[in-house]
DNA sequence: GGACGAATAT
DNA sequence: GATATTCGTC
C-alpha cells in the first residue's frame, strides 16, 4: 500500500521548521575559515576568519562566543568585514583579526614536545619550534606562550629531582602548590626527553636522533621501523613532513571542519571520573630511567570499552 | 625592526 | 587555569 498523506501531517512538519534564523548561524559555524576563504564568501561574520585551517569557532572550547549565533565582535572596525575583503588587502585580510583560542590537544602537545626535543633546549625557540612543528595556523605567539609554560613545567620537574624530596603539589610553601591540575596532565600526555631536566642538551642538531613528529597522515613508508637511525630526516623527511598539518587536525576537526568524532556515545556522567586520585610521583610524565608513562598516543580508541583508565584529555571540544 | 622572554591581561 | 597580549630587552 502506498503512503496516506494526511494534510494536517504536512502542516505540523511545516511548523516544526526551524526558522531561518535558526539555521543560518549553525551553518555559518560549520564552515571553516579555511573553507570560505576558498569559495570567496565575503559576508562570513565568524570570529575566526583567518587564513590558515584554525579551529572552527564554537566548537572548540566553552568560552568562544558565549552569545548564541554568529555574533561579531562589534569592537573590531578594523576588520572592516562588513562590507567584505575588498578594502586594501584582498591577499589575506583575515590575518589581522584575531584567532581564536588555541587549545592545546595531547596530540599539539605531543608534536611541541617532539620539536624542543630535537632542537635542545637551548635552540628551542618560539619562532624554531613553530617551523618545525609546521603546523599551518600555528603562530609564533602560540608556541611561545605555550613554551613558557612548559618551561616553567620543567623547571618544576628540575627543582624536584635535585631539590630533595619536595614534591611539587605537595609542597605548601611556595607558589608551586598548584600543579596537579590539567597541566599536569597536558605535560604528562608527551614523553618529556630526558635531557630535558639534566639540564644539559645535544651539542649539535639530535645526535640522539629523537624520534621525529609523529606523521599527521600515516605514510606507511619508511616510517615503520624507526629503530634504525634516521638521522636523515634532519634534511628531507623531516621537513617533508610539512604537508597538510593544519591545527584543525589537532584539534579534532578534519579538513571539512567537521568533527571528527567516532564514538561520542558516552554517558556524561562515566566521563566525569577524570581523576580519581592522584598518582603516585609527581608527574607521570618523568620518570627516570624506565618511564612509566603510556607512551602510545592518547588517541581516542587507544581505550577499549571497559578499560580501567580513560583519559577524557582527548579533545576538548565538548564539556569538561 | 624582529624575536625572545617575563609579566600582565583576558 | 589556560592562552593571549603587552612590554622591556637584546
Amino acid at each position: 500500500m502506498r503512503e496516506e498523506e494526511e494534510p494536517s501531517w504536512f502542516a505540523r512538519w511545516e511548523e516544526q521548521l526551524p526558522a531561518p534564523e535558526d539555521l543560518t548561524p549553525l551553518s555559518q559555524s560549520l564552515i571553516t575559515p579555511d573553507l570560505a576563504l576558498a569559495f570567496d564568501i565575503p559576508a562570513i561574520s565568524s570570529p575566526n576568519p583567518n587564513p590558515g585551517s584554525n579551529p572552527s569557532p564554537g566548537s572548540l572550547h566553552t568560552h568562544l562566543t558565549p552569545s548564541s549565533g554568529p555574533h561579531f565582535d562589534p569592537s573590531d572596525p578594523s576588520a572592516g568585514a562588513s562590507s567584505g575583503p575588498h578594502g586594501s588587502c584582498p591577499d589575506e585580510p583575515a590575518r589581522t583579526l584575531k584567532r581564536p583560542r588555541l587549545v592545546w590537544t595531547p596530540q599539539l602537545h605531543k608534536r611541541f614536545v617532539d620539536a624542543v626535543a630535537h632542537l635542545g633546549i637551548k635552540n628551542a625557540v618560539p619562532k624554531t619550534i613553530m617551523q618545525l612543528m609546521s603546523v599551518d595556523g600555528l603562530t609564533r605567539e602560540n608556541v611561545a606562550s605555550h613554551l613558557q609554560k612548559y618551561r616553567l613545567y620543567l623547571k618544576r620537574m628540575q627543582g624536584i629531582g635535585n631539590g630533595g624530596g619536595s614534591s611539587p603539589s605537595g609542597n605548601g610553601s611556595g607558589p608551586l602548590s598548584a600543579s596537579d591540575a590539567d597541566t599536569e596532565r597536558l605535560f604528562a600526555s608527551a614523553p618529556v626527553p630526558h635531557h630535558f631536566l639534566t639540564g644539559r642538551s645535544p651539542p649539535t642538531a639530535a645526535p640522539d636522533s629523537y624520534m621525529p613528529f609523529v606523521p599527521a597522515v600515516p605514510t606507511m613508508s619508511t616510517l615503520q621501523h624507526h629503530h634504525h637511525q634516521q638521522m636523515g630526516l634532519n634534511h628531507h623527511q623531516f621537513y617533508n613532513q610539512q604537508r597538510n598539518n593544519s591545527l584543525s587536525q589537532y584539534n579534532g576537526f578534519d579538513h571539512h571542519g567537521f568533527l571528527t568524532r567516532p564514538m561520542p556515545a558516552q554517558p556524561p556522567q562515566a566521563i566525569s571520573m577524570h581523576h580519581h586520585h592522584r598518582m603516585v610521583g609527581p608527574g607521570m610524565g618523568i620518570m627516570p630511567s624506565g618511564n612509566g608513562y603510556m607512551d602510545h598516543e592518547l588517541d581516542m580508541g587507544s581505550r577499549g570499552a571497559g578499560g580501567a583508565r580513560r583519559e577524557l584529555t582527548l579533545f576538548p571540544t565538548g564539556d569538561h
